[in-house]
DNA sequence: ACGAGCGCCTGTCGGC
DNA sequence: TGCCGACAGGCGCTCG
């Protein structure tokens, strides 16, 4: 499911709170239950319970598609990875289909995180370091600059589509946004790195930008079963559009593979260049 | 350094 | 209707 803006929706959610939830800052947790082993990465299941016990949430926050929830003295990661979804609800409500690790507050609030999949992990770390040290920069970072941008894809000599999904390079993208992206700044998906121009690179990078933006102001993409409440699938100009005319020039959008992910795009208006 | 293939899982959809 | 393969928003691993 999730992508940079659907993990920063669900994010802000649980950091101000909803019409139907309230906020988990400052909440505690009485106990912690997991109904999948796999989905905790670590600690191992009785040291997980026995020290989240009594801690409260003191800040949410999101690094690339990571869920960083900041307790007194340990911080919660959540990855979400593809049918990841978290929840605030009632401590009383039946547990839904496929919850894997729920957390209750001693507010009478339950947090559950669902996963059909069972491809979420859960960690439960003194620092997230070793966690995060190898990502790229988080697309709306300041120093990364056109130029900067620039001089990471000369470096490489990579196709673009998977160097752009490619989490240790730039954080955040996934299928969809990487497709949108890429149409928007007219560059085909197997257009090697190392052949943009600063004016390519600078496109491709504000493209970028503006896609997420999009994205994150639609509270993300709702897709199939997964995950519900945003409205940028309404807005995708390429992703699952295929055989519909291209915005731009009208000509058929196709769907080819790349790095042995569905990939949408329109030849005439992202021609293949320095292969 | 790069891409391909596969594993991890459950559910949906289209074709026969 | 039922079965069966393809496919799905992610990512880590091995291999050549």
């Amino acid at each position: 499911m999730p992508e940079l803006p659907e993990v920063e929706t669900i994010t802000s959610n649980l950091k101000r709170g909803t019409a139907g939830a309230p906020s988990l800052i400052g909440q505690t947790i009485l106990g912690a239950h997991i109904l999948w082993q796999k989905t905790l990465a670590e600690p191992d299941p009785e040291t997980f319970q026995a020290i989240l016990q009594g801690q409260t949430i003191q800040n949410i926050g999101r690094r690339a598609k990571y869920i960083t929830i900041n307790l007194t003295e340990s911080i919660l990661v959540i990855h979400l990875r593809m049918s990841g979804d978290l929840r605030v609800e009632p401590t009383q409500s039946p547990l839904n289909k496929h919850d894997r690790l729920t957390l209750d507050f001693d507010s009478g609030w339950r947090l559950s995180f669902n996963d059909t999949r069972k491809f979420g992990r859960v960690w439960l770390v003194r620092d997230t370091q070793n966690l995060f040290s190898s990502l790229g920069p988080e697309p709306d970072d300041p120093a990364l600059t056109p130029e900067r941008f620039h001089e990471m894809l000369k470096t490489r000599s990579r196709a673009i589509k998977p160097l752009l999904l490619d989490q240790h390079f730039l954080a955040g993208l996934g299928n969809i946004y990487t497709d949108e992206s890429l149409f928007r700044a007219n560059l085909h998906p197997l257009r090697s790195s190392d052949t943009l121009t600063l004016q390519d690179a600078a496109k491709l990078l504000e493209s970028i930008r503006a896609t997420l933006a999009l994205g994150i102001q639609n509270n993300g993409a709702s897709i199939d079963w997964v995950y519900r409440g945003g409205d940028f699938q309404n807005h995708f100009q390429v992703y699952q559009q295929t055989g519909s005319p291209c915005p731009t020039c009208g000509q058929p959008i196709q769907k080819t593979t790349v790095a042995q992910r569905g990939t949408h795009f329109c030849p005439h208006c992202q021609p293949l260049k320095g292969a």
